[in-house]
DNA sequence: GGGTCGGGCTAAATCGTTTTAGCATGCTAG
DNA sequence: CTAGCATGCTAAAACGATTTAGCCCGACCC
């Protein structure tokens, strides 16, 4: 008789019960559960199994549907294959962004992981840190997420402030970013560029500054401190919040306008700002780009639905979360090695519609 | 002599080394490790244990910095205090808004979960499950994730296609929103409205067309087959991409103004398609909203910073994930209930500046 | 003085694995 | 004939907690 179909057991057969023990299988093919383990885990001291109980053995387990208890395994391997993620906002788009990054990378190396927002609020830093260790992850990747005090574990930052011993720090090159904006304004003829600087306790701030005066530099590019704005940002310790980046691009726009300086360019800080400030631009009757032209520093999602669109430096977040990720794990696989201080992560232009060639040519 | 602040253990004193058994707090104690497990835990066994006893067990833990092995306890309760979520693609906007909704509830609740991304291929939802089912998660949050058989563990899903048996639904009410919209449409004097529906393989299209119909119908509307444009999104199985979405809006904007049937006002199926289609009206000379106004769906952060600023209706993705979780967690704590096949969530009207009267007057 | 009771604790089993240290058995070599 | 050595397996001790079932001792009762 063949078993009915109309039974209760689906026609997946797993799920009957109770789930099944490594004992349940050396059970029902009379051996032990050491057998079975070290066949499973196709341990060296399996080598003196002959091939044949090994198949036995991987039949019956797959027979009963056998799925070993990784709790337990963890346990007794002191092993757990998750890591700690640490962000400010997990909606936020560049936590996202670097978080598709980071679960990409490890899911694929059969790591799992465990995220906690901390809303950048100081005092919750450390207590997500108490719960993640208590959670025995393995390492810890930190987001956005000022640290002070050393760490317990092996971790890797990403848009961190300052160098702390043996953590790793993933950066975007700002060099790299500056020369390619600007470089790209350069060659449409644009010599009097404003600038937006970010505000004072961002991480990228003063790098980014630094790499845009250099890039000046080298481009016989001269800066004009009445062109420079510096956004404020909300008070120290609070999120930056879109809105509020916007509306201080808003303001800045206008506010360059009556500087009375004469600029072609604007190189925001980010898009959001750069948003604010074409908005600007166009109630006072500027067109982009044909008045003025906009560079912006991101990519978020909104910069391609602008209009016109906006030509901005790329942040590869998703890429940078894959290299923290990647570099963690290297840390955990070497416990010994040296690791490097710094990864450094290539932007990317991306040139839409916000800019064209100088008005009155170079 | 005080401590020299200069020496090796920093400050806060943990960190030493190991970490701490609940064994070793025993043997300090000159105790058995049962009575400190009772005294940690406040079991109601621990009644016999007088206070000064107790208060010494304490006092130990804390001087030695005790924190106990979550491995070992979940190994030995048969409860890991995690739950499992699934998603498309975590560093996209809808599922990290809700995912930040998912997370605070957990987080407050004392749990963490496990995420993964299965990128919309269908081979992976099964694998994902295993896997977290094999790391022991208590329970399943699903977002934007159609799933076919039954789940062996309590569930909840948010924007889910299909009823499962003991898995609640977490859907925004369309009734309500298709209300909010065309009553706002309908009181600016707009009288001819276009529609953008869903592509056929979205959770929502259907449920949110029958309420626009019915709202419409409320309101004395009449819906004009002519002005009524199903998106067709990407080929099924593929992720709806946002730029897609754009470009569609954008084709379609223009595909209503050829059609040559008048019409005040566009309410569409979500903020991006929406966008697309502004740029198209833009384009063709017609301004928003004095020509045309348009209302969207969602409220992405792209919403805010449009050119005009645009209407939506947004869906509290934060609430949506944290009633998910909510509502997980109780599913959890009493396994006996009942559970409710869904929880509707209210969506709200974010009136912006793409909605004006009506041309001509109403 | 024996039984009972309760107060204050503990021994030991258990959760489901992994891993170390061997134990039989039979064959071969000397 | 016996030592030695594969071969094929297993017993038992971890891992670090929780929890069940008692143990021991003194006080109290009659």
């Amino acid at each position: 008789m063949s078993p009915a179909r109309g039974t209760s057991p689906p026609r997946d057969e797993p799920n009957t019960g109770k789930p099944i023990r490594l004992k349940d299988v050396a059970a029902h093919l009379g051996l032990s559960p050491t057998t079975v383990s070290l066949v499973m885990n196709r341990s060296p001291a399996a080598k003196g199994i002959p091939p044949e109980t090994q198949e036995r053995v991987r039949a019956a387990a797959e027979e009963l549907g056998y799925r070993p208890n990784f709790i337990a395994r963890s346990l007794r391997r002191q092993r757990t294959f998750a890591v700690g993620v640490l962000l400010p906002e997990i909606s936020e788009g560049y936590a996202a962004g670097v978080l598709g990054g980071i679960e990409d990378q490890l899911l694929q190396e059969g790591y799992f992981y465990l995220v906690a927002g901390h809303h950048s609020k100081p005092d919750l830093f450390d207590d997500y840190l108490q719960l993640l260790t208590e959670r025995s992850v393995e390492g810890l990747i930190l987001v956005n997420t000022p640290i002070e005090n050393a760490l317990a574990l092996p971790a890797v930052v990403v848009a961190g402030h300052r160098e702390l011993a043996g953590v790793t720090n993933v950066v975007i090159d700002h060099q790299s970013a500056a020369r390619l904006a600007l470089a790209h304004l350069a060659e449409l003829g644009h010599r009097r560029i404003a600038f937006f600087k970010g505000h004072a306790h961002s991480a990228d701030t003063e790098a980014r500054w630094r790499a845009i005066v250099g890039a000046s530099a080298d481009l016989g590019l001269e800066i004009d401190p009445r062109l420079t704005l510096q956004l404020s940002g909300e008070p120290a310790g609070e999120e930056f919040s879109p809105e509020e980046g916007y509306r201080e691009g808003h303001v800045f726009g206008r506010k360059l306008l009556e500087a009375g300086a004469p600029f072609t360019a604007l190189f925001a800080f980010n898009d959001i700002s750069a948003i604010g400030a074409m908005r600007a631009f166009s109630e006072s009757g500027l067109r982009i780009p044909d008045d003025v032209s906009v560079v912006g520093f991101d990519d978020i999602l909104s910069a391609a639905f602008q209009n016109p669109s906006l030509t901005t430096v790329r942040q590869p977040l998703h890429e940078m979360g894959r290299r923290a990720a990647a570099e963690l794990l290297r840390k955990l696989a070497a416990p010994g090695d040296e690791s490097p201080p710094a990864i450094t992560i290539e932007p990317e232009l991306v040139v839409r519609d916000s800019t064209g060639p100088a008005r009155g040519g170079g």
